[in-house]
DNA sequence: ATCTTTACTTACCTCAAGGTAACTGGTTTG
DNA sequence: CAAACCAGTTACCTTGAGGTAAGTAAAGAT
């Protein structure tokens, strides 16, 4: 079921081709996934905005279960996006800030919002064009 | 509710007010969509380095499976971002190639990858100090 | 004392992305 | 003329992200 077409690639370059293009991809796949998802960017900017108690990020988050939230923080505290912290001077309070090294996402975060504002303005002309 | 000290801004204050305006989110998701799935980014690459034919790009990307690379192909077209050429000279050729307004995603890209790197790191030393 | 809030958990369901595998209709090569 | 190659298509199946709804244990408010 093997193609003999591969043959004519000697092993070595093949491999290699197979390798630059894991070594490549692989990275920019991992941060795809840390920030894709339906809830990872809206729960972000809730903390961003200082929101930190998980009734406080249902309420920034209109549509939001608390099963997906609750699973969301506890990834992106796996993924060292978050951190919980749980006080009780007088009260006990459960908290989730974002971390120092959450921040460097932000290159991501911006080459995104200037692609995705391009992007709008592109599908905004072709519409014009096409009518 | 938001303290103003408005005019020496740290970086992430900066980032904090741009992801503030929900109005600047909306791009955020767009471009995440855009880029989002398992084949669109390799799909990129593939055609960033020169591949063209269909089954040049099937070569280039190992395990992907026709089915999805003419489904990814086509919803690349609708959006814009690749283009469909049929040649017939001698015999015909069929190419596809990223249009010039695709390349705007390069940015991206290499956010993510720079990202994606510093990521795996991350995780690889919190690993070891957790050991 | 009981009613509400907080911070979740659990069981079940839905739907679309993607995978499997076979098939097609034309072209080219041996 | 048969075999392989090219550029897909089609029908069916699997998986997982996310949704729905209800439950829970502890703390606080009235």
């Amino acid at each position: 079921m093997t193609t003999n077409k591969d043959e004519n690639v000697p092993n070595e370059i093949r491999v290699e081709r197979i390798l630059k293009c894991k070594t490549e991809v692989q990275p920019i796949m991992d941060a795809i996934y840390v920030i894709t998802g339906k809830w990872r960017v809206p729960i972000t900017i809730a903390l961003m905005e200082g929101n930190r108690r998980f009734s406080e990020i249902m309420k920034e988050i209109p549509k939001i279960t608390s099963k997906v939230l609750a699973q969301q923080l506890k990834e992106m505290e796996l993924n060292g996006f978050v951190e919980k912290k749980i006080y009780s001077d007088t009260i006990i309070r459960t908290e989730y800030q974002l971390t120092e090294y959450s921040w460097s996402v932000k290159p991501v975060i911006l080459a995104l919002r200037d692609f995705g504002i391009k992007h709008r303005e592109t599908l905004r002309l072709e519409k014009q064009v096409n009518k």
